[in-house]
Order: structure tokens, then C-alpha cells, then sequence
RNA sequence: GUGGGAGUAGCUCAGCUGGUAGAGCGUCGGACUGUGGCUCCGAAUGUCGUGGGUUCAAAUCCCAUCUCCCACCCCA
């Protein structure tokens, strides 16, 4: 709609000036631009090109989903879902959240479309928005972006986590994201987990006053949070905690041997953190967590792991998973630090016509050209010619097509390459082959500036 | 939810201890009606984030509020 027609649709009160209204994007929404979103673009082009090559198939969900779904699977107790999800009553009554991540979505499509009857695992992935009402910082935002990836089903063999992590990697080595650091841990499972917790509580109570609030409060709510603190004076406190490693049960100890193995096999450089955790309740067994450079505090740029209980949480039969979701704001901003922005989108040919015969040909040769995959501006109304070709200059065209009544007359067109000045005619019949030529000479689509 | 910093033109910012708003860049137009990048000239855009208070007078001082940035909490 023109600006002046949504005046007019909303013109109740005639005063324009006095009622001027400033709308604002909401906290911690943004708008993404151009050239910003080729950016993001391509991160999602690379990321379904690896994903593909390892299988997975996309699959998209809705963005909201019943609040029950998510308290069930995330955790009734954790903040996220008691204090920051986007929660409303629909008309009938039911409580409905916008998604605070994805995994619990996947695993409800996984059971709700019979997946089961699919060859084991399902490998599944998904891009989209998120929403946790936080207090936005760099790198974090109310309406954020994951790429996340699942495998369902099948066995619990260390081969699937140790794939599934070395596809990560590909795809963040694939964007040239630098800075790349993995780390791994094993947080048991539901047998040998809670004696642990257990242990590690007991421990933390002897050195209760020494720590801090934040970490007093945490031994009875959620101990192995404790381990993450990130204030000095308790580190070296937390260093003299027992280790999960030495608490694991058989199963979950072997489990993560294999994991280890498999990356070494896949060449995967990994390093061990036992103070590695998770804070959503449905992890088990291997986690892992990368971090990025350029990402100030909140420098988690993937996280992931098992989470072999979940299925029967949400009412389905035991079933094996793993996966993990990139922040993909995180990811974008992580590449601009380094400098991997593309370079913004010009055109290939800006088409400089003059007078009423030219711009029929002109209207022709754009529509040629861009059924030929090129980018073409078509300027809406005759131009002096030396703005058109200053407007050409502005967006960064290759070429100016140059159409007047000398080439309407002759059938040979003016082509002026803009970076050099040199200028070559051409009949219509060999403009499109000859651009094409050039692009594909050049191709600098690819790499990023 | 807690703490710190910041909001002046589309962008980056100036505006001294209160006297009623500026620059650069960008945009648009012209010099320049078949040859661009340079240069020069001109124009548009601000209720100085918003609301209230103090004052003869507020972008400037005070209070509140909103938003942004950074960190904490939480979490990927």
C-alpha cells in the first residue's frame, strides 16, 4: 500500500502532523536488511548443503505449540519455561507459548506423524525464529534464530553423536567461522546422574559459605550449575568438586569412550569439560557445547547432545536422540567480527535508455537478460544520460547497457563495462551470450570479500 | 528480574557553566538534454527518545518512563 492510501484507509482523525506516531520494532526484535541477509542466506544455503550430504531432510514446524508441550519436555522448573516463554490463552482456552527452542517440536512431529515407520534414525533438520522473553545483550535477542539438527530413533551407537558433531563442524568450517572451539562432556544418564547430583551437592554444602549467592542458591535448585560459575573467586573451589566422569555408570562411561573414539576416527579435535552442563532437564549422556570468537559473553555459538528420555516424557515409546541447535544470530555475528560479510549485491547491467523507441527495446532487452539470470536495472523514466550512468555507478553495476536512438536505429547495442570505461557494440542477438560468458569468467558470487 | 552506560537529521557525531539546533557522510535536484566516479552550488528531513517538573527561558538541570548497548541471572 502507498503511504498515501494508508493515510487515507486510516483517516479517521484527519490531523496528520499532531497524530504522527513512531512505531518501534518490540525489545529485542530487530529487522534484518540487506546486505546483511545475503549473509544469512547463505549461512542457511551451507547449512542444507552439509545437512544434505549427511542425510537430513528439512523439516518445518509451527512457532507456537501448547505451553504443556514445552513444560513437559524443557522442564517445569527451569526459567525458561516459568519466567521467559511468550505464553497466551488462545479462544478455547488453552494455554499456548511460542517455541523456546526446537527440539521439543521435532520430537512431537517425530511421534505425532508415525516417524517411527521410517528407516532408523530419522535425521531431521530445521532454521527458524525462537522466542525467550531474556533482557537482550549482544548476541541475544527475544526473537532469535536456530539451525537445529535431530537424530531419532535407532541405537544409542557412539558413531551417531560423533557424526552428527563432526557435521557440525564441517558446516562451521565450510563458513570459514573462526575461533572454533569444542568441547564435550558425559552427563550420565537417568540412573547414574542423580547419585552424582547428589554427591556433588553434599560437597558443595561443606563449602557453601565461601560461595557466592548465586551459587549458594543453586546447590539445592540445580547443583550442576555450579560448575559454570563464571566468578574467579570460586573456581578454584569448584576444581576440588568430584568429577561425573568418575560417577558414571558402565553403560554411560563405555558410551562415552566410543564417542571420543569415533572422533578421533573422524579427526574431530575435541577437548574434554567436565564442568560441561546442560541446563534444559531432557540431556543425557554426551553434550557438547562450541564457542566462537567475536561473541562477547555469550559466546555459545551450538550446543547440543543426547536426550534418550524425552520421547517417553512427551508419551511415546523409548526412543534414542541426539541434536543440537546453533544460534544462528551468534553464528552471523561471529562471521561479520571476522570480516566474512559478502560484499553487497550490485547489478550486473544497468540499462541507460533515452527516448520513447529505446525504452520499448530496453524493456525487451532487460526481460532477456533477466530469463538469462542476470541482474538488471531498468530505470522507471528517461534519465539524463550522465546521471543514468552515475545511478549505475551508486549500484554497483558491471555494465551499462547503453540503448538510444543510435543503437535502435543501427540493432548495434553500446555495452560500457563501468570499471574500466571501455565500451564494445553488440547486436541484441549476442548480448546475452556474451554477459553470460563474462559472469561465469568472473563468478565471484561465491567468496566472501 | 538485577546492575552499569547511552539516546540530538537516514548514518556518525558536535553543541562550554541553561538563551530556543549544527557539521560531515548519505539522499534528492542543478552546474552537465549521448558518456559515470571528481568538483562546485542548492534542497529536504529533527516536536533534541517520551512525559512531567524547576526557570522569564531547557537539547542542557531534576524526576519518571521507554528503547538501545554491555554485564549478571538463566540459557543455546
Amino acid at each position: 500500500m502507498s503511504e498515501a492510501a494508508a493515510k487515507k484507509g486510516f483517516g479517521e482523525k484527519p490531523q496528520p502532523k499532531e497524530e504522527r506516531r513512531k512505531f518501534q520494532a518490540i525489545k529485542g526484535t530487530r529487522d534484518l536488511l540487506p546486505p546483511e541477509t545475503a549473509l544469512w542466506h547463505r549461512v542457511e544455503q551451507i547449512a542444507q548443503e552439509v545437512f544434505a550430504s549427511y542425510g537430513f531432510g528439512e523439516i518445518r514446524l509451527p512457532i507456537f505449540e501448547t505451553t504443556d508441550l514445552f513444560a513437559r519436555s524443557i522442564g517445569l522448573e527451569t526459567d525458561v519455561v516459568s519466567k521467559e516463554m511468550y505464553s497466551f490463552e488462545d479462544r478455547d482456552e488453552t494455554s499456548i507459548s511460542l517455541r523456546p527452542e526446537a527440539t521439543a517440536s521435532v520430537s512431537r512431529a517425530y511421534l505425532e506423524n508415525g516417524m517411527q515407520q521410517l528407516p532408523q534414525p530419522v535425521k531431521l533438520y530445521t532454521i527458524g525464529p525462537m522466542f525467550r522473553r531474556e533482557r537482550p545483550q549482544k548476541g541475544r535477542y527475544r526473537q532469535f534464530y536456530q539451525i537445529d539438527a535431530e537424530v531419532l530413533g535407532g541405537s544409542d551407537a557412539p558413531a551417531i553423536d560423533a557424526e552428527l558433531i563432526e557435521m557440525v563442524m564441517k558446516f562451521f568450517e565450510r563458513l570459514g567461522l573462526e575461533g572454533v572451539q569444542l568441547d564435550i562432556n558425559c552427563i550420565g544418564d537417568k540412573k547414574c546422574r542423580p547419585i552424582y547430583v547428589e554427591r556433588l551437592r553434599a560437597e558443595l554444602r561443606k563449602v557453601k559459605d565461601r560461595l557466592g549467592p548465586d551459587s549458594q542458591r543453586r546447590i539445592e535448585t540445580n547443583p550442576l550449575r555450579v560448575l559454570d560459575s563464571k566468578l574467579e573467586n570460586e573456581q578454584k573451589l569448584i576444581e576440588g568438586m568430584p568429577h561425573i566422569a568418575e560417577h558414571l555408570c558402565e553403560e554411560c562411561a563405555e558410551n562415552y569412550r566410543g564417542v571420543k573414539k569415533e572422533l578421533e576416527l573422524r579427526g574431530v579435535k575435541y577437548r574434554e569439560n567436565w564442568r560441561l552442563v546442560r541446563g534444559l532437564d531432557y540431556y543425557s549422556r554426551a553434550t557438547f557445547e562450541i564457542t566462537a570468537k567475536g561473541l562477547g559473553s555469550q559466546n555459545a555459538v551450538c550446543g547440543g547432545g543426547r536426550y534418550d528420555g524425552l520421547m517417553e516424557l512427551l508419551g511415546g515409546p523409548p526412543t534414542r536422540a541426539t541434536g543440537f541447535a546453533i544460534g544462528e544470530d551468534r553464528l552471523i555475528l561471529s562471521l561479520q567480527e571476522a570480516g566474512k560479510a559478502p560484499a553487497p549485491q550490485g547489478r550486473d547491467v544497468y540499462i541507460a535508455w533515452m527516448g520513447e523507441k529505446a525504452y520499448a527495446t530496453a524493456i525487451r532487452a532487460a526481460e532477456n537478460l533477466r530469463a538469462a539470470g542476470l541482474r538488471i536495472e531498468l530505470p522507471p523514466a528517461e534519465q539524463k544520460f550522465g546521471k543514468a550512468l552515475g545511478q549505475a555507478d551508486k549500484l554497483r553495476a558491471r555494465y551499462a547497457l547503453i540503448l538510444g536512438d543510435n543503437e535502435v536505429a543501427s540493432g548495434q547495442w553500446t555495452l560500457k563495462t563501468l570499471a574500466t570505461g571501455e565500451q564494445i557494440k553488440l547486436a541484441e542477438s549476442h548480448l546475452v551470450d556474451f554477459l553470460k560468458g563474462e559472469k561465469a569468467k568472473a563468478d565471484p558470487s561465491h567468496r566472501s570479500g
